[in-house]
DNA sequence: CCGTATCCCGGCGGATACTG
DNA sequence: CAGTATCCGCCGGGATACGG
């Protein structure tokens, strides 16, 4: 049920929520971190590939959207200083649970997409 | 992976979508679906009770909400014709299907929100 | 009891240009 | 290659009042 519980979750935009579920769906609600999240479920990519795999992002929010994920420790970011750089993004620890609810997701969209055919 | 498809999935916001993950999200991304589907998933409610369950919400709000998730099939709208009115919402046969979903969600959410204990 | 109708504001996200 | 910096438009959502 609604599941409220006494203390208060926090996340990197400092929004305050005492629902887990509003919680969870806040913090992958950004418009481009779902798909993120799909793709770096199955591999780990480059910034630059990663922007070649979404089409219609902007550097800017591909940018943004990975630092928040980053923030709330879904997202590793591994930088290797060579020339030119290379910058690698990577499912955390926990970021690695979510790749079942994620595939479930996706299962569902893929359902609701068809439903009339 | 981004598994984009070659037509087009459409919902109540007239958004176009070719990625089922962003699909979804976007259909469960208002700032009050996630704890109504999560509040629906156990149960029927009428309109007032549904507001007493969430505290916070406005009436415009949480009609906007029903409205579009009706829109999209998730959400079912009964209307019992006394005086004074009732109306009682449930998940569809679609919604019901995202019940697990919602489930695994919670559980991730609040394992997110002790992290730090 | 169950909604609409208005008004209004903040901030998400797009476009574009620049940098280590 | 992998980012910042700046500017700006749009619309999601809050507050409030009214209606069947």
């Amino acid at each position: 049920m609604g599941n409220r519980l006494n203390g208060f979750g926090a996340c990197s935009t400092e929004v305050k929520m005492a629902c887990p579920v509003e919680m969870t769906l806040h913090i992958n609600g950004g418009k481009w971190k779902g798909i993120i999240l799909d793709i770096l479920s199955h591999q780990s990519v480059r910034f630059n590939e990663l922007k070649r795999l979404i089409p219609g992002i902007t550097q800017r929010m591909l940018t943004l959207q990975l630092r928040e994920l980053e923030a709330d420790g879904i997202v590793k970011r591994k930088v290797e200083n060579t020339v030119p750089k290379k910058v690698e993004y990577s499912l955390t620890e926990h970021g690695k649970k979510l790749s079942p609810i994620i595939a479930s997701i996706r299962i569902w969209g893929n359902e609701y997409m068809n439903k009339n055919e």
